[in-house]
RNA sequence: GGGCUCGUAGCUUAGGUUGGUUGGAGCACCCGGCUGAUAACCGGGAGGUCGAGAGUUCAAAUCUCUCCGAGCCCA
């Protein structure tokens, strides 16, 4: 039996109830597991790294995966929804430092490695109950009693696994990666700590000639560092730019053309020669400084795509060692990387000059060095910003340190092909911002000289000679190779390296290289690392390879999106997942990023407490495009809970009070729908028509468009209007078939919407359906199959009547506002002038425009004539010019004429005779211009394709039957002001007046009838339990009621 | 500095691919109505340099360019 619902909407409240329904009665297990051998829907879970709580960002890729999760579980699939959490990298030593108030990597020695690792697990599983807890209250579904995590011995062991297959098709190498470093701290900095340490300096630039190999010409470079020219190996030109050799000042100088007219100002040169930069390439120069030895060719020109024309020369001068770009062109080169340079800052002992001294102080003594040579061309004083160390304020080098690589540049081609397998939402990062970054791919630096992360899994034979490397491929291997493997291991620093591995080449000792790796590479092995793949479950995740759906924030496209690919596309050459959806970032009210500093950050606990889980993910849900950004502040959640949330609880309060009133029983008293009027079976094709929208919609992810046509429907059509104009069927007191008709469509809407809105607002959804669903149904709404529409029920015909009379009903009531006729009073008839066509749409459904409008009968016409007459004006503009001084005259004359006769009789006779001063004058159609006019007591208002006419005289009938109402409605707002029950009886005495009481009391059952009332009595001094008067229009009014 | 995305009423937004009547809603505001209809409902009103400028065109919110602002990514 349908039970009427708590009045009040408390979101807290229902919100608990239903958690705990859920729990007790295992229902996530089982929406899962009744899915069990249908159609796989496979999603992966991107693991939220766990080292601070969730914030409204996360809330909203929560909310998005449920919400297509659900809809896919409704739909037949079957999902399996396994939790994952990123436990390993910087994020999560920095907390730790931070805590243990350790300052840097030394003190993580003192403190030791297994206490810190240890510290970093702990940390990592108190922010996962954080994220449980909140994944919980949002009722995110996922199965976070067994999740993957990243920490994991078996989850290791599987990365281990796939670095060895990189091993073995020999794109995991060793190289240099020129990283920003702090020479006083002796660290490597990360991004973003660089980023907080710029500062804008100025320093001299120096313009610096290098000599030309067995020719007298000087290559003129530019560079703000001094010190990195000892280093320097070779020049970069842009090869399509064009380079031009002069004479200036007696010497002969290389280069860029477009850069001549900014150095040399007015001043004189002699033009020589000109070429593109690719003739330059490879021609040979003098060292500046012989320091170094190198190993490889080195001082020639190279050809390089990043040299500008905007500053310098046009040649660069490049240092492998201290430049990312330097580096790059380095490798493509084969060039020899020069570092002279000590990890303090300082130079070593070979550069004999300047031994000892940090690099940057060293710069004057540098350049003064190169002046005395004749190899200084000039000095400019810079400015430009420059990273310091946000620690100790030193200034930072670019500083290339040993590191390993994935030769992710090796498979570019296969990148570029498995991408494009791949569905986007939105469609423009596949090529856009995605695809600009694999065309560009890097290899992927893959080391960290860090503690917590995964190992390395690379030892090599500490005897020299013979230099044997092993890349371990699994948890066996390991322990074949060690001479002590115990039976209780963990894949971390320091277990590993503490293991005994004699080289199987020379049986000397081996070490491992002493890094762990990025901790992207650990969860862009999640798709096949969540099942301990190769290991176990081989089959499983032949099953769930390659994903169907994955979606995360825009941040992620370099990340997480990346990571997976690359991975997947050397492991498997194929595209891990099939679709991924890209959300927008969460913002605050003004637009700003989120951030603990600026204070604009929102907590979403508390609008969980406040405003509710449904509504908070109804907000993210409708806000915006899932792409676009979103802001988020608590005002809009509260905006939406009152527009959406409570309009829905409502209009469902309002249904389950008069239906368990009436014990409206759906297995007994449902009326098919055959049997329905015209209002029930307009809603319902509304809704079916809407059923079909939201599936296009969900499908291409614009969900926010899905959410939007829902409140509409429940806004507009369904509150608004069908349940308006339903109303008055339910207050009769019998079970009639039209009550019945109502209830029975109130009742499939409910349901219907219940299942619909089940996977945006899972929470009040359970609630409403575990009021209406019966025994046979399933037991809970995230049980049921999600609804398809029923294309029988769809009226085109129909809602297009409804749409006429609904926009009558509007032009109508502006109509009543105009000619001041309250509502209230009714009028006695109306026409509508329109189509056959027309009529017959909306001939059925006159009575609810009768209500709306309240007139007692409406009639049809095809012109509008009966209603219109027709009559002239006279053009004034036109009589004076033509009849001057007599204009007057005429003017006046017309002025006591019936203008419609004047019609008449220019229509019959094409001329009007008026006499005016005796003189008779003939006036014809050139002097008048037709006006159409409404006739008397007629008043007209136009829609789209119809014409209303009210007919607005007010019989004494009338008016008295409008009076009625007027009393009738004081006597309701006297019941609600006693806060009477609906089913209360009263006794009413009411004092009007002697005219006015005669009127009434023909209507004292009607009143009666209306407000409940037992007795309605007219006396002179109105008693009751509230008394009040009132002023009706001109009239005093006295009321008294009592229960 | 570069790339991508975005900018429409006080706020949230539709429209933009395919240029074409007066740029459409909702919230808030003002006036009126209705009400056993809720944090409501109905009618009307006010509120817009469609971020700015230029161009293409008979015609630009829509196409192009430049600039400004926001966000993200990269340097």
């Amino acid at each position: 039996m349908i039970q009427s619902p708590p009045q009040k909407y408390i979101p807290k409240e229902i919100e608990e109830k239903i958690q705990k329904f859920w729990k007790e009665n295992k229902i996530f297990k089982k929406s899962i597991e009744q899915r069990k051998g249908c159609k796989p829907y496979v999603f992966l879970e991107g693991p939220p790294t766990a080292n601070g709580l969730p914030h409204p960002g996360h809330v909203l890729t929560r909310v998005m995966k449920d919400l297509v999760l659900r809809y896919q579980t409704m739909n037949g699939h079957y999902i399996e929804r396994k939790a994952g959490w990123d436990t390993h990298g910087l994020p999560v030593e920095i907390e730790v430092e931070k805590q243990l108030g350790l300052e840097d990597k030394q003190a993580i020695e003192r403190y030791g490695v297994t206490k810190f690792n240890e510290a970093c697990k702990k940390s990592t599983l108190k922010y996962e109950r954080a994220w449980v807890d909140m994944t919980r209250r949002i009722a995110f579904w996922l199965d976070m009693d067994d999740p993957y995590i990243t920490f994991k011995n078996e989850y290791i062991e599987s990365v281990w696994w796939s670095l060895k297959q990189a091993w073995k098709n020999k794109l995991l190498y060793k190289g240099h990666k020129v990283v920003p470093y702090c020479p006083r701290c002796g660290t490597v900095l990360s991004a973003h700590e660089v980023a907080q340490g710029y500062k804008i300096v100025e320093e001299p630039s120096i313009f610096v000639k290098f000599k030309l190999k067995n020719e007298d010409s000087y290559f003129l470079a530019w560079t703000t560092t001094p010190w990195t020219l000892i280093s320097n190996v070779a020049l970069a030109v842009h090869p399509d730019e064009t380079y031009i050799k002069i004479r200036y000042k007696g010497q002969t100088l290389i280069l860029a053309e477009a850069r001549v007219a900014a150095l040399l100002k007015g001043q004189e040169y002699e033009l020589l020669d000109g070429f593109s930069g690719k003739e330059l390439g490879k021609i040979e120069y003098d060292p500046l400084f012989t320091y170094a030895k190198p190993d490889k060719k080195a001082w020639y020109v190279v050809c390089a795509d990043f040299v500008t024309m905007e500053d310098g020369t046009g040649i660069v001068h490049i240092a492998p060692a201290f430049g990312e770009d330097d580096y790059n062109i380095g490798r493509e080169y084969d060039l020899p990387v020069v570092q002279l340079v000590k990890l303090d800052g300082t130079f070593p002992d070979e550069v004999t000059l300047w031994k000892g001294q940090f690099v940057k102080d060293a710069d004057p003594s540098i350049i003064e060095h190169l002046e005395e040579r004749g190899l200084l061309e000039g000095t400019r004083d810079y400015t430009h910003e420059y990273p310091f160390c946000w620690r100790c304020d030193s200034p930072l080098l670019y500083y290339a340190m040993e590191s390993w690589f994935i030769a992710m540049s090796k498979v570019q081609d296969s990148l570029i092909k498995n991408n494009n397998q791949i569905y986007w939402y939105p469609e423009h990062l596949q090529q856009g911002r995605f695809g600009d970054f694999i065309r560009e791919v890097k290899d992927w630096a893959l080391s960290r000289d860090r503690y917590w992360g995964t190992p390395l899994p690379i030892w090599i034979c500490d005897n020299k000679e013979c230099n044997y490397t092993i890349c371990v491929g699994s948890v066996q291997e390991l322990g074949d190779l060690s001479e002590s493997s115990p039976a209780e291991y963990d894949l971390h620093k320091p277990f590993v390296d503490e293991l005994v591995i004699k080289c199987p080449k020379c049986k000397s000792k081996m070490t491992r290289e002493k890094e762990v790796i990025d901790c992207w590479y650990d969860s862009g092995s999640s798709f096949f690392a969540q099942w301990h793949y190769p290991f176990e479950n081989k089959e499983k995740f032949k099953e769930n390879f390659p994903v169907d759906f994955i979606t995360e924030a825009l941040d992620q496209t370099r990340g997480w999106f990346y990571s997976l690919l690359a991975i997947s596309t050397f492991l498997f050459d194929k595209n891990p997942y099939k679709t991924v959806l890209t959300l927008g970032l969460v913002l605050d009210k003004d637009n700003q990023k989120m951030s603990k500093s600026k204070k604009n950050y929102v907590d979403p606990t508390i609008i969980l407490d406040h405003e509710g889980a449904d509504a908070l993910r109804w907000y993210l849900i409708s806000a915006n495009a899932p792409w676009m950004s979103t802001r988020f502040y608590e005002e809009a959640v509260k905006d939406t809970l009152g527009r959406f949330i409570l309009t829905f609880w409502n209009s469902y309060n309002f249904f389950t009070t008069y239906a368990s009133l009436d014990k409206f029983d759906p297995e007994k008293d449902m009326i098919p729908v055959s049997k329905r009027g015209f209002l029930d079976k307009w809603v319902l094709s509304r809704f079916n028509r809407l059923i079909g929208e939201i599936h296009t919609f969900i499908e291409t992810f614009e969900i926010h468009k899905a959410a939007r046509a829902i409140e509409r429907f429940i806004i507009d059509d369904f509150s608004n209007w069908y349940l308006r104009r339903s109303r008055k069927r339910l207050w009769v007191e019998e079970r009639t078939e039209d009550k019945l008709s109502g209830y029975s469509s109130m009742y499939d809407i409910f349901l219907g919407l219940s299942k619909l809105l089940a996977p945006f607002i899972p929470f009040i959804t359970e609630e409403t359906y575990q009021n209406l669903r019966t025994d046979k149904m399933p037991e809970s709404i995230h049980l049921c199959d999600y609804l398809t529409p029923d294309e029988k029920a769809i009226d085109d015909m129909l809602e297009k009547g409804m749409g006429q009379i609904r926009e009558l009903v509007e032009v109508g009531r502006a109509l009543r506002s105009k000619i001041g006729i309250k509502i209230r009073y009714p009028l006695s008839d109306a026409t509508i002038v329109c189509s056959k066509e027309i009529e017959n749409s909306i001939k059925d459904l006159l009575g609810l425009l009768k209500e709306e409008l309240n007139v007692k009968t409406i009639s049809f016409a095809r012109d509008t004539s009966q209603f219109m007459t027709k009559s002239v004006k006279p053009i004034y503009s036109h009589l004076g010019p033509k009849y001057k001084e007599k204009a007057k005259g005429i003017i006046d004359a017309l002025e006591l004429l019936d203008k419609q006769e004047i019609y008449e009789e220019l229509t019959k006779n094409n001329e009007v005779k008026i006499t005016v001063d005796n003189e008779t004058i003939k006036l014809t159609d050139e002097d008048f211009e037709i006006v159409e006019n409404e006739k008397e007591h007629v008043a007209r208002a136009d829609a789209e394709d119809a014409t209303l006419f009210l007919n607005t005289i007010l019989t004494p009938e009338l008016e008295a039957e409008g009076f009625v109402r007027e009393i009738i409605r004081r006597i309701q707002s006297m019941r609600k002001e006693l806060d009477l029950d609906v089913e209360d009886r009263i006794s009413a005495e009411i004092n009007v007046g002697s005219e006015k009481k005669t009127a009434l009391q023909k209507w004292e059952d009607y009143i009666k009838g209306e407000t409940r009332s037992k007795t309605v009595s007219f006396v002179e001094k109105p008693a009751g339990k509230l008394v009040k008067k009132w002023k009706i229009d001109e009239l005093d009014a006295e009321i008294g009621i009592s229960k």
